[in-house]
This record gives structure tokens, sequence and C-alpha cells, in this order.
DNA sequence: GAGACGT
DNA sequence: ACGTCTCAACGCTCA
DNA sequence: TGAGCG
């Protein structure tokens, strides 16, 4: 029983990443993973894993980094197929988190990812209203990335957030994306103060939007979309149109149990992640 | 979830 | 034969 | 310098 408060078993989860195999698997190729594992439940223990231990089957493909402050390689899991996929959702992973540059070429991302995290005040705060600013921030960044031609893409994070994202061409580097997001952000600051902010406040407590460019690094990570959240009721993280976005005011609404009729019915929204070659 | 290690 | 431990890590800000 | 944070 992997999520109690819903009745979702381990085997409902696994049955999911099956389902949703065909559509999530172009999003993980050839990214560096780091899992996020719940091997007893979401109420259980959990963990992060980067590193691939050795009992590990062969046939998994790594990618060997070495960590600055560590003392030896990580193997980061590849995950090439529905096999690599199931066989770590076996062993209790719920998110996959993913570079955001492929092995191919590990020093220019390939995909832009913007965070749009919410106020957090649970005191002041009620999750749709914090959810209403995200919407709000995120259709604030959208709007300045227009007027540079650009159109990004939204999904759900699966919790109380939205992700924007681009494709690249891979000729910048991770600092020369960063250079560019600042900008953007002062701009969408100067224009919404009292929305967006890059301040980070004490005590976690917060009332604006909050935008972290420097989430833009090598070995930083993403939640894979599609990917499963550690939430009581087993949320996932969805990409959504933008006019599906302004009607939505639950950002849970997506859960293993209704992810897969709908992915069945309007296909992989992000899809234009694969073809696209956004030059910024 | 599973191996390493300690008792 | 069990119980316990481990399984990430960067760069900021504030105390 | 170190803990806390995202």
């Amino acid at each position: 029983m992997y999520f109690p408060a819903e009745g979702v078993t381990k085997g409902e989860v696994l049955a999911y990443y099956h389902e949703i195999a065909p559509v999530l698997l172009p999003h993980l190729r050839d990214r560096p993973l780091t899992l996020e594992r719940y091997p007893e439940g979401v109420e259980g223990e959990s963990f992060y894993q980067k590193d691939t231990p050795a009992h590990y089957p062969d046939w998994l493909r790594t990618y060997s980094k070495k960590y600055r402050h560590s003392e030896r390689v990580t193997h980061h899991p590849l995950v090439d197929d529905a096999a690599d996929l199931l066989y770590l959702a076996n062993l209790g992973v719920l998110t996959f988190h993913t570079f955001l540059s492929r092995t191919a070429d590990i020093e220019h991302p390939d995909l832009l990812v913007i965070d749009i995290d919410p106020p957090s005040d649970p005191d002041r705060e009620s999750v749709p209203q914090s959810f209403a600013k995200a919407r709000e921030a995120a259709h604030v960044l959208r709007a300045e990335l227009e007027r540079s031609g650009l159109d990004p893409l939204v999904k759900t994070s699966g919790k109380r957030g939205l992700h924007l994202a681009l494709p690249l061409d891979g000729t910048l580097d991770f600092a020369e994306i960063r250079e560019v997001l600042s900008g953007l952000f002062e701009k969408a600051i100067a224009a919404h103060p009292s929305l967006v902010t890059r301040e980070v406040s004490k005590g976690k407590k917060r009332s604006r939007v909050y935008l972290d460019a420097l989430r833009m690094a090598l070995g930083a990570t993403v939640v894979a979309p599609y990917a499963v959240r550690p939430t009581p009721i087993a949320s996932v993280s969805m990409p959504v149109t933008w006019e599906e976005l302004d009607e939505l005011d639950d950002p849970y609404l997506f859960t293993v149990r209704t992810a897969g009729e709908r992915v069945a019915a309007v296909g992989d929204l992000w899809n234009a992640i694969h073809t696209g070659d956004t030059i910024l």
C-alpha cells in the first residue's frame, strides 16, 4: 500500500508508469536521473538517490559524473525503455528527476525550465489562493518570453507550483542561460513587484512567487512530466494548455488514477520539447 | 528495497 | 539471525 | 563557520 489515504498500491504505481511510458520515455531519454524513492510508501521513509549501486543490473545504462565536493564518481541511472523504467519503479521510485541536458552534450542544456514556486504561508494563504498567484506569475513570465517571440510550455509540478519550459538548441551553456534568465526575471519583477520576487524570505514564509535562476545548473534537476509525486493523493506532474490553466484551480487535479485516460485523449502536450529548437 | 555492517 | 545504517548536494542567506 | 533553505 503506497498511498494509504487513497488506497493506491505499488502495483497501481507500476501499472501507471507502464501505461504512461510511451509519452514519458522521450522526456527521460539520455538525461541523467536523480531518483526519489519511497520503498515503504508515501508515509514511510524516503531518500534521494543519484548513484547506482553495483548490484543494479548491467543492462541499466549510467552516466558518470564527479561532483566537486564528493570523493567518488556518481553513476546516474539512464532510462532507455519501459524495462528500465519499471525496474526503477519497482525499487520504490515515485519521482523521476531529470538533468536539463543530455549525455551527448552535458554542458549545454537543451531544456529551459522556469520553476514557479508559489507563496507558502499556510496561516495566510490557502492552496487555491497561492495557486492563483502561481498562475498569474506564469502568465507574466509567458508574456515576457513572448516579447522575444518565444512561447513556453507549461505543466503542473504535481504539488503546488508550475513549471514553464522551452526546448533549447544547445548553443548556450548553463551560465549563459542563467544570465538570460536573470534578465527575464528582473523585467518580470520590475513590472509586477508585488507578485514575484528573487528574494528568499526568512522563516520560509513568503507572500510572493519565488523565481530562482540558480536552478539552471549542471547537476540540477527538474521533476519529469508525468512523474508521480509523494502527496497523499498520488498526484502527478501534468502538462496542460494555457487555456486549461486558466480554468484550473486545483494543482492536485491529476493523479495516477486519472492521468492515463487524459493522456490517451490529448496525447503529450509537451511533445514540442522533442522537436523545438528555441534560440535564446 | 537491498546490500553492508555491527551485535 | 537479527537490527541499523545508507542511499544528494549546490549556493545562497542569515544567525 | 555553520545551519537552513529551495
